[in-house]
DNA sequence: CTGTAATCTTTATGA
DNA sequence: TCATAAAGATTACAG
């Protein structure tokens, strides 16, 4: 019935994506894509969930929402929203108690330690986090409980989503779902154009997409270079200043002149123009 | 000119990193380091606060804490908890009315973007966030404000750790502060590769600037053009076709070869880029 | 962020 | 080839 993936964590990429497809081919057959209409905008997200999940009541509200949910018996998280997303659900109480858990398989550091070891992108979804403090006055275990959260979010860097009830998780995991599921997972983050009433407040926008430029810069460098491409031609033409050492100094041309931009903001906003290959994991 | 060395600066971050070290040194001189106890065990967290935080009172609260407190103007985030460790603060109602940007502040999303753009590890801390749902019976919403939350939590790669108040609020940030100043080096954990905004996305993202540029078509064009300036020349060259009878019809150059774009995008984004004097009114 | 309305480009069709 | 209409895709806007 059920058989776990051979190859064990060696890959995680590889072998949570063959998961993910591998229970889709078992209950649709190898044409499960076109079935699914996976990747397709408006198809119904699938999600994967765990047997041993408690709560079956999730499953009946993911259908609701208009998803395909599958149980499936799974090695590590709750919920499988893409091949490479898993989900670990943890209701307030149950947290608060794998805070305090014993050593091994109950403490929640160690089991999202194995989470994270086990899968790509691990999400932890905290309902009702108000719960993990226990009764009020009960405040001892405070700074444990935020502790913990601190821990997960910035040391195993796994994702901490609140939820507030059980509809609300249901919610989330069908937006996870839609979101890694869609067409591409590459969207543009949408960009609010503030009610331009002037062709200069518009080009100022353009220019807040730009490291380091806000709405007050963008005004500035309008307000002094009249027009965009003016603006990016002279930050083409401007140049880094070194000391003898070796160490950036100052910049040329008429950028100089205007107060607050400097050389890191020249060599961020050039590459941002010029570079033609990407680069993957870079952290701009 | 000298060329840069390499490894010398290689992004924004490492002005933030100096940001923390550059305001001790200014409050307690050069030798900060021991007047402070940095990194001993059992010293003092610094939380350097920033100065235009509304609510004073999380200042008061870290000093109670046992954190020494520095008030300074920052360009970035409300809470400096670290060298590199950057704190935003949000109240739930806060949260909600960024996601429906209100007429003329802009969106979390923007607002995050470019706090991730100056720090090297954001944090948002969000404070009451069951305030964010607004009234009870008005979550018709509830998938805006989850699906603003999972882009910061999976997009942004922020991480976000929920408080129930103001108290709460202090108690995260003096342990985080004390975490990130403690002496022990958390590198134990293998880490994975952070999934943040790559340079490509970063590039659509400016031209997202333009009319009638979305998601969908700055991501055609970086494919296309493959940066930012190489898209901005072609469409100067781009001319606009017309019949006999003196309608526009279509348009010359590459850009023609891309769907999506006709001759009134042309027009609009040239005039865009080039006008000199404000005008006033729509200009589309 | 989400969902709907408005707008643009493209394709189809007839003059 | 041009003009117009319908269809399809994407952005703009409001909540």
């Amino acid at each position: 019935m059920n058989s776990p993936s051979e190859n064990e964590v060696s890959d995680l990429e590889q072998s949570e994506n063959n998961l993910f497809i591998e229970i889709l081919k078992k209950h649709y057959g190898d044409d499960y894509q076109e079935k699914l209409r996976i990747g397709e905008k408006d198809a119904k997200p699938v999600i994967i969930v765990d047997s041993r999940e408690k709560s079956s009541r999730v499953g009946k509200k993911l259908e609701e929402l208009g998803a395909t949910v599958i149980m499936e018996t799974l090695d590590a998280g709750d919920y499988l929203c893409s091949g490479n997303t898993t989900v670990e659900r943890k209701r307030g109480d149950d947290f608060r108690s794998s805070v305090f858990g014993g050593s091994n398989t109950s403490n929640v550091f160690e089991q999202l330690l194995r989470l994270s070891d086990a899968v790509e992108k691990p999400v932890l979804l905290l309902e009702n986090f108000e719960k993990a403090f226990g009764p009020p006055g009960g405040d001892e275990k405070l700074s444990s409980i935020y502790g913990a959260m601190i821990g997960i979010a910035l040391r195993l860097d796994i994702p901490i989503i609140p939820t507030r009830n059980i509809t609300d998780t249901a919610m989330v995991l069908f937006r996870i779902a839609k979101r890694q599921q869609g067409e591409y997972t590459d969207r543009g983050i949408a960009r609010r154009i503030p009610k331009s009433i002037t062709l200069k407040e518009r080009q100022a926008y353009v220019l807040e997409g730009l490291f380091k430029v806000g709405p007050t810069k963008s005004h500035q460098l309008i307000e002094e270079f009249k027009c965009p491409i003016n603006f990016f031609t002279e930050l083409l033409n401007t140049e880094i200043v070194y000391t003898k050492s070796g160490n950036p100094k100052g910049i040329t041309g008429k950028l100089a002149d205007v107060k607050g931009f400097g050389w890191k903001f020249v060599k961020a906003n050039k590459k941002l123009l010029l570079e033609e290959k990407d680069e993957p994991g870079e952290i701009i």
